[in-house]
DNA sequence: TTCGTATATCGTCGATTAACGATATAGAGG
DNA sequence: CCTCTATATCGTTAATCGACGATATACGAA
């Protein structure tokens, strides 16, 4: 057992694996936490295909910050990036955000009953 | 705290008004970016009717540090707490977690297109 | 009034975060 | 070779967070 956050091969978008663990869910939600990555997570979300350092211009910080941000996103597996020499492309792991949708969605849909 | 969060007149569930801003959905995001208080949402949404101090039973952390986590949820908008004297009666407000639920929706329908 | 119960707040401390500039890395092109 | 571009990493700083015990608050009951 021990959860191990099942990997989820190509299929199904998240069959259900014994429910994550408050400790997934927190460190998704903690990827999201601040402005900056929000901002990012939509700018990938609209310009679908992948950006580079568009990214920077976009959210107006320091490249070693925003660099920073990114990291964290990828750490958290919300976005990955695919080397391009000299850029990065990245986008968006849709899938990623599934479990903490998954519990949103459960809260929300508790109003209208 | 500013931010409005568009109280929305009638009863539907947040239509659009404008978009949220990186800053309210990263604030929401925010608080739920700690394991216990996700674990608090859980709860609050099995046990759909409020609690008391069984929250600190349940998460098991000393009474001071999860009132401190009630009060970052509650300055999130993401649950309220009614008062019943010794006792405070808390549950989820549904409607809080929509905005971004919105976000993750969108970004996990990116998936399958 | 005093006691007990449930919560909130205070003060502290160590850990983590966010931001930056400077520097390192790595390939493309001259 | 050297330079340019895009990105990552390092080192530092100030700010925020998470946890705790101690204390304050507020009411109902004895």
């Amino acid at each position: 057992m021990s959860v191990v956050t099942s990997k989820n091969r190509r299929g199904s978008p998240l069959p259900d694996a014994g429910v994550a663990t408050p400790e997934t869910l927190a460190s998704i939600a903690k990827a999201l936490g601040h402005p900056a990555r929000i901002h990012i997570v939509r700018l990938l979300l609209e310009k679908q295909s992948c950006i580079g350092c568009d990214i920077v211009d976009e959210v107006g910080l320091a490249q070693s910050t925003v660099s920073e941000h990114l990291r964290i996103l990828k750490d958290a597996g919300v976005i990955s990036g695919e080397i391009e020499r000299p850029r990065v492309c990245y986008s968006l792991n849709p899938e990623s955000l599934a479990p903490l949708a998954k519990l949103l969605n459960a809260v929300s849909d508790a109003g209208n009953e």
